[in-house]
RNA sequence: GCCCCGGUAGCCCAACCGGCAGAGGCAAUCGGCUCAAACCCGAUCCAGUGCGGGUUCGAAUCCCGCCCGGGGCACCA
């Protein structure tokens, strides 16, 4: 890409003195920032406390409107052009609500914990505090000269103590948490959070039952707190996790892809047993699941929400197995539960399949039983042999191979039969790794009659298929294979109960009733969605506010201790391993500081040694919860709830609560949030999670914490690569049309190729908004980055085209203030009724366009506009005014500049958006299109009340129209007065 | 393999409930301004809507089947 700018006065050049150029765009930039600083432009008013308006005023009339933009890293490489995509659509949304009357509530913090930070640091040699605070101030700075409309008394950072202190809180009131599911909430749902203490109370009085089925009382202080532990909603495990040793940590499902690596720095990942912090997400799986129905989100982020807390309706069926080591004929081995979401098919069941991880595989029949087939046996001369033989293969396997391998069926027969209780027969019992432990019950009932799998299963191991469904009107010619789709229920009887007949649906009902009234199985439901595992061994975290104690059990530190800083270490940065190192612990950072982790408290019953938790929280953990600090960033000091919550109620539900504002749902929540789709399952799964908890426990009346979601795009950008696959800096890149009309690219000469992708430091193609600014000025980049296509579409970024924005304002400018003199031409004629028609159609439409966030068709508006008044010899401020006022939210510093010029003292931030006078939208006169058989053949000016009649007569006699129907008789018309007729002959 | 989004001019993109394929911008070409050029001003050029069917008086738009690009999920019982 050439960019032979030359928009940068020069000496040569006999610039006008007062032309739009980026040096006045600058100066007039940099003067209205700082004027709307001085005079708290956009401060939000709360309804209360000290946060008041510009004016001194607290929130009047205006209809309470919030606005977020995904949290920001504050990444040392600085902005490129791609990243304020969405901060300046968000600040044009906010701009028009507060033109529109709303009062709005905009500000920006900083996500400042977490890897890339430390990993900046320790890259950079410095404490990740020092570089992650300069890295903050260089973002506000770039930030800032963007004009954003931003409340800056609401910013902070996550690392701040004042934020830590309630991040941890927030973390102790999950603590001091369990779930219960029979609780009625106070939206008449039911199943919540209720606190701990409720929990021992009952226990107590007796009126719930201790899980176990010991008496509360027998328990000593110790046992009693083992019991209530394991039923926090932040409780400590000991559980396969995914242990990173290249990354030093262990890692939640969501941060591990699906080939088992690491999100972050794609290291191997492996399951090791260790004890870990979890929170209790699963207890909230179905209404994060039913509460999607709540809220305006894109389809496509619900539908991964749905899928990853892959909820699944169906039967635990529990099979007796016969072939157990102490092998009773009687049937009094052990029993091996499956889950299955077709449970109508257990007729069909003529085999099993268990994990190779499964428990029942710890001790297998040591000779092969009556009636095993060759194919089952994998050649080897023993259930032992062999099962310990696919054991080893599938535990060597990787995630990766085994992913290569999916659709492949391998396995071998245990040994073991089982019962199946509908029919009693002795199936089976095989292992094989499309089983996963993870899922369900880790085994299965194998339905080759109903299963696509099942059945691929039985081609290579030689076993029986029964179909259970029958499609209506019986199996397709030539059919063999699994039946998956509906269909009546065959073979399918026994003496107690036949499903022979009905539907899926009601054999389901049927088969289940049958099997809780035998005791060998119930409905139930489960999900893919784990525990989210909550410790990090990193050092760049949230300590955990929580104490060791003699008897290692947790104790949680006193709110009024919070926040619990981070120590000095003598090295901050991890301990890592080789990355493929499984045999590897985790070893925390903070754990370097005996001084700090050893501590004597008296909590109450006198001075006790402690020790600290030593792990961090994930960078998750800030993120869940700031869209609340930014209603409330000062603790309300001056409130009546003056800090003994996370956000004063009032504000809470002033800003968030159920319907706040007309276009508020039923949830409440954050108006508009704007941001990447990455964040589909991570971020917004957990902080929903957070705020059901926070709703709970009664501190927000919202449902949701985010009411409607928008997705950007991303701003893409081209590279270039030469002969040896290396990147050659974009800028210097010149295109020319080659021979066969493709363009050529070339640099320094030699020709290079253009690949289309992310904009980043390796691909040497990074255009900073600081160019931009310096070369533009801020408002052009808005208008460019605004009017380049959709908000939720990506596209490639084009310097050279950004022209065409600068040309926009530089017209608009010439449209009120004369270049040579500086005077401003404006007049006060009326005007023309011509142009009060393009005016107001203008207002109708980007009114329209500006509501729908569609800021790329409301700009292509204002420059047509614009592009009028230009054709006029003199322009009446009347008709400028207007057009000033609807291009501020877009590009605010020229609007104001402009806006001051023509004589108003007032900002124009809350100057009412234009609205349309009616009169100018009724046209005189109509073009009518007529067409013969679909095909354009004349056109009529018509007056837009001309009945169809008058019209059809009209379009008959046209001279066109008539030479087009030359003769043919007329078959059909079609009058859509007054816009068109269609004539079918 | 399954699901979602997209494919319109050389490029980025418009086109509301099916009704004239074009709002805007970039690039290109020509003209004006200029000693000349840039800037600026004015104008022009350019696609029949990825492909094949269907419905309809009429399809970019609705339906069916493909192709290409992007994203998500992927042995989940």
């Amino acid at each position: 890409m050439s960019t032979p700018e030359n928009t940068t006065p020069t000496a040569a050049g006999p610039e006008p003195a007062h032309r739009y150029t980026p040096a006045l765009a600058r100066d007039i930039e940099e003067r209205w920032q700082d004027r709307w600083s001085e005079r708290g432009t956009f401060h939000a008013a709360n309804p209360s406390g000290s946060l008041t308006d510009g004016a001194g005023g607290h929130a009047g009339t205006g209809q309470p409107f919030f606005i977020m933009d995904m949290f920001p890293y504050p990444s040392g490489a600085g902005l490129h052009v791609g990243h304020p995509l969405g901060y300046i659509a968000t600040d044009v949304v906010g701009r028009f609500r507060m033109m529109c009357g709303d009062n709005v509530l905009h500000a920006l913090g900083y996500d400042a914990f977490g890897l890339p930070a430390e990993q900046y640091a320790v890259q950079t040699g410095q404490h990740p505090r020092t570089t992650t605070e300069q890295n903050i101030v260089t973002m506000k700075r770039q930030l800032r000269r963007m004009g954003l409309a931003h409340d800056e008394r609401r910013t902070f950072a996550t690392i701040d103590p004042e934020y830590v202190r309630w991040t941890q809180w927030i973390f102790l009131q999950i603590f001091d948490s369990w779930y219960d599911p029979e609780h009625v909430r106070p939206d008449g749902g039911r199943g919540g959070a209720r606190r701990i203490a409720e929990l021992e109370a009952e226990y107590a009085a007796g009126t719930r039952e201790v899980p176990g089925g010991v008496a509360w009382a027998d328990l000593d202080a110790g046992a009693r707190r083992d019991v209530v532990d394991a039923q926090r909603l932040a409780y400590v495990d000991e559980s396969p996790v995914n242990w990173c040793p290249g990354l030093g940590t262990v890692l939640a499902n969501e941060e591990v892809t699906a080939d088992g690596r690491s999100e972050r720095g794609n290291y191997p990942v492996f399951q090791r047993s260790l004890r870990q912090w979890k929170m209790r997400i699963t207890a909230y799986a179905d209404r994060l699941t039913d509460d999607l129905e709540l809220i305006d989100w894109p389809e496509k982020v619900k539908s991964m929400q749905r899928n990853w807390i892959g909820r699944s309706v169906g039967a635990n069926v529990r099979f007796d197995v016969v072939g157990t080591a102490e092998y009773d004929a009687a049937g009094a081995g052990g029993q091996v539960e499956v889950f299955t979401t077709r449970p109508d098919t257990l007729f069909g069941a003529t085999f099993m399949v268990v994990a190779p991880e499964h428990p029942l595989l710890d001790e297998v029949p040591a000779a092969w039983p009556e009636g095993t087939r060759a194919a089952w046996t994998g050649g080897h001369a023993s259930p032992v042999e062999a099962v310990a033989a696919y054991r080893r293969e599938a535990a060597a396997k990787t995630a990766v191979e085994r992913q290569a391998d999916a659709g492949k069926k391998t396995g071998v027969f245990t040994g073991h039969l089982a019962v199946n209780p509908a029919n009693g027969q002795a199936i089976p019992v095989f292992t094989a790794d499309y089983v996963l432990m993870g899922y369900g019950t880790g085994a299965i009932m194998a339905v080759p009659g109903g299963d696509e799998r099942d059945f691929a299963f039985t081609q290579a191991f030689d076993l029986p298929v029964v179909h259970t469904v029958e499609p209506e009107g019986g199996f397709p010619d030539g059919f063999s294979g699994a039946w998956t789709g509906a269909g009546r229920a065959i073979n399918s009887a026994n003496d107690e109960v036949s499903l022979n007949g009905l539907g899926v649906e009601d054999a389901k009902a049927t088969i289940v009733e049958w099997l809780t009234a035998t005791g060998a199985g119930e409905g139930t439901t489960t999900y893919r969605l784990r525990d989210w595992l909550f410790s990090r061994q990193r050092y760049w975290g949230e300590p955990f506010p929580i104490l060791w104690d003699a008897d290692d059990r947790p104790v949680a530190i006193p709110g009024e201790l919070l926040p619990v800083d981070l120590p000095d270490v003598p090295d901050y940065s991890p301990r890592t391993f080789e990355p493929d190192d499984r045999d590897s612990s985790p070893e925390a950072p903070l754990g370097r500081n005996d001084e700090w982790v050893h501590v004597t408290l008296d909590l109450g019953d006198g001075p006790q040694t402690y020790r600290r938790d030593t792990n961090t929280m994930p960078n998750w953990a800030g993120s869940c919860w700031y869209y609340l600090r930014y209603l409330d960033p000062t603790d309300s000091t001056d409130g009546p709830a003056a800090g003994t919550a996370v956000v004063d109620p009032e504000l809470e539900q002033y800003w968030m609560g159920p319907k706040h504002n007309a276009t508020s749902g039923p949830a409440g929540g954050v108006d508009l949030y704007v941001g990447g789709v990455e964040h589909a399952v991570l971020h917004l799964l957990y902080a929903r999670f957070w705020h059901k908890v926070l709703f709970d426990l009664g501190y927000v009346t919202s449902l949701e914490p985010f009411g409607k979601l928008f997705n950007q795009g991303y701003i893409q950008a081209y590279a270039f690569v030469d002969d040896r696959g290396q990147y050659v800096p974009a800028a210097e890149v010149t295109e020319e049309p080659g021979a066969d009309g493709e363009p050529v690219y070339t640099w320094n000469g030699q020709v290079v190729q253009r690949e289309y992708g992310k904009m980043g430091k390796s691909l040497k193609n990074v255009v900073t908004p600081d160019e931009m600014y310096e070369q533009y000025g801020a408002d052009t980049f808005r208008v460019y980055e605004m009017s380049m296509g959709p908000l939720d579409l990506s596209r490639p970024w084009e310097t050279r085209a950004v022209v065409g924005s600068q040309r926009f304002l530089q017209r608009l400018w010439r449209n009120v203030v004369d270049e040579e003199t500086g005077a401003v031409t404006a007049t006060d004629d009326e005007p023309e009724v011509a142009t009060l028609r393009a005016l107001h159609r203008t207002i109708a439409d980007v009114r329209v366009e500006m509501e729908h966030m569609r800021p790329n068709t409301a700009i292509a508006k204002l420059i047509t506009y614009n592009n009028h008044l230009t054709g006029l010899d003199r322009v009446p401020r009347a008709a400028v005014e207007p057009l000033v006022l609807m291009v501020a939210p877009i590009a605010p510093h020229v609007a104001e500049e402009l806006w001051e010029r023509l004589g108003h003292d007032a900002s124009l931030a809350r100057e009412p958006f234009p609205v349309a006078d009616e009169q100018y939208l009724v046209e005189d006169t109509v073009t009518c299109v007529v067409q013969v058989k679909g095909k354009v053949r004349g056109r009529l000016e018509v007056a837009p009340s001309i009945s169809e009649a008058d019209l059809q007569a009209a379009a008959l006699a046209e001279p066109n129209v008539v030479r087009a129907i030359d003769g043919a008789p007329v078959r059909k018309v079609i009058v859509r007065a007054p816009k068109l007729v269609n004539i079918v002959v």
